[in-house]
DNA sequence: GCCAACGTTGGC
DNA sequence: GCCAACGTTGGC
């Protein structure tokens, strides 16, 4: 099984949300990057683990713990000229785009914050925390995960 | 194939 | 709101 990290802007879509949706699931619709496609097309299996990520708001940071709940298959966003990640280059025959759906699994008991991750050197290879990253979905190593697990059982404060 | 222009991401 | 970093586009 693997890890992964996966970014959401809250004002789109919370863990709370996910949480809130029928069966508590969810397609991750409007990937528009090679290289995050790729792993959910390529890498991603049934169970796998994800750090919900809450980006672009007051305390970025981990707010949720989620999972892989379907195989890859074609991101349908792409193919209505009516939806915000319409691509018109993407067609039903030759998608361009995948998704999986994801499934709710618990908010964490407090958020992980960027900013306690970033001050952790046992964290300094962490993509997440190095400058300049902008990629929406990263792999976590499982040392990776187990430390941020573990960080969630302290008390926040650095 | 190069690279400048442009749009987006996302922390601050 | 600002702006650095980065990916994509398109002219040549």
């Amino acid at each position: 099984m693997a890890y992964w990290l996966m970014k959401s802007e809250p004002e789109e879509f919370s863990i709370s949300d996910l949480e809130a949706r029928p069966e508590q699931r969810e397609p991750w619709d409007g990937v528009r990057n090679y290289q995050a496609r790729n792993f959910m097309r390529d890498q991603m299996k049934i169970g796998d683990k994800i750090l919900f990520y809450h980006s672009n708001c007051d305390v970025p940071g981990i707010y949720g713990i989620a999972e892989v709940a379907s195989e890859a298959y074609a991101d349908f966003t792409a193919f209505d000229p009516k939806d915000k990640h319409f691509d018109p280059k993407s067609d039903p025959d030759n998608p361009r785009w995948f998704l999986v759906d994801v499934r709710f699994v618990r908010h964490t008991r407090r958020p992980i914050t960027l900013a306690e991750m970033k001050a952790d050197p046992a964290l300094e290879d962490f993509p997440l925390v190095r400058r300049g990253n902008r990629l929406s979905i990263l792999p976590v190593t499982p040392a990776q995960w187990k430390l941020i697990m573990a960080r969630e059982k302290t008390p926040a404060h650095g």
